[in-house]
RNA sequence: GCCCCGGUGGUGUAGCCAGGUAGCACGCGGGGCUGUCACCCCCGAGACCCGGGUUCAAAUCCCGGCCGGGGCGCCA
């Protein structure tokens, strides 16, 4: 039976196994060869062959073969893990043609837009690979969380007939004989959700913009972990938030190390968030020489400024109006200033508030926004007839790993990037 | 949407400013090698994004196109 090349080691010395894998590298001599195979788990091993049958076999084989190897695990003082492999069967089961680039060698100075065209091989890097298991298995732990919070998972659509939420530009498509669009956040449907008497729920789906940007951390497709809670405020989507990001972050330090250290040998889960206002962060910015107007968001340098004073993961709340969306609920006591709140983590990774529950306030603050009331009718008719007052938050996941891991760029955190110009792979 | 920068074998680059034989490393093909581990050694093939201009001569200077990279705005 199979083993994973992760499990073998010194202690299994002259133990008869079976591994599959992929051959990483081929060193032969005339009458002695080695072959480095490596597989999922995060390891590989070295097969060390004198037989006369098996080295005409190695010969033959090179970087890329997908081959299953059964043979005895002897430790060794030569061999730089301390043990190798004698196989004494040897199967391929599937040949390769010379890949352009060696994603074992080449991967760290080859560009990015390369790696990213041949996405396949790039990811047989472990290093390249380990983002997205990570980024699983982040998923795995926030969901975990949520669930023990008593949330349940729903599914929004991901067409729409709003053109606009406010904010950034959205796809448009065609849906049989009529303009749709691809929805840019399951937002509204998630607020319309609070009114059919679920309470707390949860959905990781893809969010789509059209937004020409040409940076490290945006993606024209990425995936979002939003939840939606009745009868809370942007305090308890702020604590949850936390909450959840933190125990994320501790299981996979405890449970994953073999994959994280692959990655990030430093990493280590986020101590407590700090918070600040708004204008307290305005305050931390003019010692700092940038002066931002009262109501105007921040900029990148900003953020940046902000992260290296702070130096931990921190909410900023109490967000101006200005820079709000409308369905962002304002204080009632300065409604220049509103109930929402962004996570920075080395980047802003979430964003999140306590809703505008009331319809009539709701309404004021789409006319203010001068968005067209026709394309809310839908979802304004949810706030019509009882809704609970209601929190919560959307996280971006690629976002999420760049603060955990100290990725700094988005697309190696997703499968196949959509970028501006990029459709393929 | 605005602003910068770049394009040389399969990969990464040198050469460009100051025009004159396109160099290097890895990879690839052939050969050698009993302990390698980015193995090593010998031999070989392989490139100036496209079009136009200037010039005795263009990878190099100029113009246009195409493609790519980065920063900002906005956001997650």
């Amino acid at each position: 039976m199979r083993v994973p090349i992760a499990s073998l080691g010194p202690h299994m010395d002259g133990q008869r196994v079976r591994i599959c894998g992929r051959v990483q590298r081929v060193r032969h001599k005339r009458k002695i060869a080695f072959v480095v195979v490596r597989d999922g788990s995060f390891d590989d091993v070295q097969l060390t062959i004198k037989d006369p049958e098996l080295l005409k076999l190695a010969e033959k084989l090179d970087r890329g073969y997908v081959i299953c190897a059964e043979g005895i695990v002897k430790a060794s003082k030569i061999a730089k893990k301390g043990y190798e492999m004698i196989p004494e069967k040897i199967e391929v089961l599937s040949k390769s043609e010379v890949p352009p680039f060696d994603p074992f060698v080449d991967v760290d100075h080859t560009i990015l837009a390369k790696r990213l065209d041949r996405r396949v091989l790039d990811l047989r890097n472990p290093r390249n690979r380990a983002i997205l298991v990570l980024k699983g298995l982040v998923t795995r732990y926030m969901r975990e969380y949520l669930y023990s919070q008593g949330f349940i998972e729903v599914h929004t659509p991901k067409v729409t007939i709003t053109a606009t939420e406010g904010g950034a530009e959205v796809f448009p498509v065609k849906r049989f004989d009529r303009e749709a669009y691809l929805v840019m956040s399951p937002q509204l449907y998630k607020q319309m959700v609070m009114a059919t008497g679920i309470e707390r729920f949860l959905e990781v789906g893809p969010c789509r913009r059209a937004e020409k940007h040409h940076t490290k951390k945006h993606l024209n497709e990425y995936f979002g972990l939003d939840i939606e809670m009745a009868f809370a405020t942007d305090e308890d989507a702020m604590k949850l938030l936390e909450d959840s990001i933190r125990y994320a972050a501790e299981k996979i330090f405890e449970d994953h190390e073999r994959v994280w250290r692959v990655l990030n040998e430093k990493f280590e889960p986020p101590e407590k968030f700090d918070r600040i206002t708004y204008d307290e962060a305005r305050e931390i910015l003019k010692k700092k020489g940038f002066e931002i107007p009262r109501g105007e968001d921040f900029g990148a340098d900003e953020e940046r400024a902000l992260w290296n004073e702070i130096n931990k993961p921190f909410f900023i709340t109490k967000r101006p109006r200005s820079a709000r969306p409308f369905y962002v609920m304002r204080l009632d006591e300065d409604p220049k200033y509103t109930k929402g709140f962004d996570l920075i983590y080395r980047v802003e990774l979430a964003s999140g508030a306590q809703r505008e529950h009331r319809y009539e306030k709701l309404v004021e603050n789409i006319k203010d926004k001068g968005l067209p009331l026709e394309s809310f009718r839908y979802y304004l008719e949810a706030f019509r007839y009882g809704m609970p007052p209601h929190a919560g938050r959307g996280l971006g996941l690629e976002r999420l790993m760049m603060g955990l891991f100290g990725i700094d760029e988005v697309r190696e955190c997703v499968l196949f990037p959509r970028t501006v110009d990029r459709l393929t792979p």
